[in-house]
DNA sequence: CGAATACTTGAGGCTTTTCAATAGGTGTGG
DNA sequence: CCACACCTATTGAAAAGCCTCAAGTATTCG
């Protein structure tokens, strides 16, 4: 299994010794993995589902930091104080595995290739980041939009394998806020898309009918970062 | 010096085994502290100075990630696949303090205190991306500027303690690239706080009158947020 | 001192937002 | 299984904010 990144670094006994500090945590749909402003114990890797981290200032107003999907690692927030800075809740029912950092800290000192493996997937989500904010300065919302799908697309293959059917576990206005826009712009600029034959709507299931056309409109293939490329050799 | 929170996690002796791995990295204004696509060896701690990354889309329009100021760590980009993700760009003269990535993992698997040390550093960049992206998340432009001159003065505080004016060492361009909007945009509307005297404008100095009312216009004091505190306490 | 560069300011146009109304889906209880 | 209510998504029209283009001013550097 893809998510098993982590273990891959280490042989038979010793990924014995990373497995029994896992635990289980199956959250259900709108569930929280973690609250802002709680002490930082654990990471987590998610097994099956979707997860949003979103952050709220003290005018109230949310702000979606990201979508996690399954194999990818959610809580950095809290490394840098031991508090985390951002909520994480589910979009939908996941099973999470739990990860005390404290425990996975002291395998790593013990391990190399853990500590290297770590801190791998560690950089991968300051790449999501970063591709974040590149996604958040194209200017005109359609390469957004453009660009949010085909990323969506990416991550999902990169454990499934290649598909034509993206299914948004978000709803519309989830998908706005992240993209900082207005979530009417979101339904008019994925009804163009439709209009234009790039995909089809239905409902929450996005069919990719032209994925050529949809990189152009985004500006680049997001497809050739290494930190998608990466995920899917490593 | 603030830059050396890395080795205060450590006892004199060990200090020294420190030190002796870094090397002093001068780099001229507008000269580069490593290249897109360079492979990953050296994180840089800023001594002085300050620096943006970039990276460019195949159309070749430039996106500025981050400015990076003294006591702040560099290449964090690296680490995922041991290529730099983006350019590192002095803005103004800068010392850098070059440390080959192998060794400090040596070391960091020797001193659990250095260890701990190096993760809430690197923590820490990963909150200051997400704070980015609330940045460009706020809507109206003003309020994007309001956080981004709150924002680096707190920085700037943190090495320097409390400063009434703020020097920008980056071009009104790459501030307007940075926050996502044009740069006659960011002319006007600094224009604009000028002239309601929430700060005075000399070139690139900005003397901050009136601290309460940009708190105000940015919609939240970025002085409370974990990561400006930690770093001020560490 | 002059040329080149960086910044500011103005006017018009376009994208996106806002506000409002409608359509479509989901879920519950009869 | 259907009807009704509620919630989400879509669509339209008007307005606002920001960008683009263009000209003018200031500043830097040789």
């Amino acid at each position: 299994m893809r998510q098993m990144c982590l273990p891959a670094s280490l042989d038979r006994v010793d990924q014995h010794k990373l497995f029994s500090i896992f635990s289980s945590s199956p959250v259900p749909k709108d569930g929280f993995a973690y609250l802002e402003n709680a002490p930082f114990q654990h990471l987590y890797l998610i097994r099956k589902g979707a997860v949003k981290t979103w952050s709220s200032n003290p005018n109230g107003d949310m702000q979606i930091l990201g979508f996690h999907l399954p194999g990818e690692l959610l809580g950095l927030d809290g490394v840098a104080d031991s508090r985390h800075r951002c909520n994480a809740q589910a979009l939908v029912e996941s099973q999470l595995c739990r990860i005390p950092y404290a425990r996975l800290d002291t395998l790593a000192s013990e391990f190399p290739s853990l500590r290297m493996r770590l801190m791998n997937i560690i950089g991968r989500e300051f790449l999501l980041e970063q591709e974040h904010i590149v996604m958040m300065s194209a200017r005109p919302a359609i390469e957004r939009l453009a660009l949010f799908l085909q990323t969506l697309l990416r991550r999902v293959e990169i454990t499934v394998g290649p598909q034509r059917i993206l299914t948004l576990d978000m709803a519309r206005w989830e998908i706005a806020n992240f993209l900082a826009v207005a979530s009417e712009t979101v339904s008019r600029l994925l009804a163009e898309l439709q209009k234009t034959k790039v995909i089809r709507i239905n409902r929450r299931d996005i069919e990719i009918l032209d994925l050529a056309r949809l990189i152009e409109i985004s500006g680049q293939d997001v497809g050739e970062l290494p930190c998608f490329k990466e995920a899917r050799r490593g």
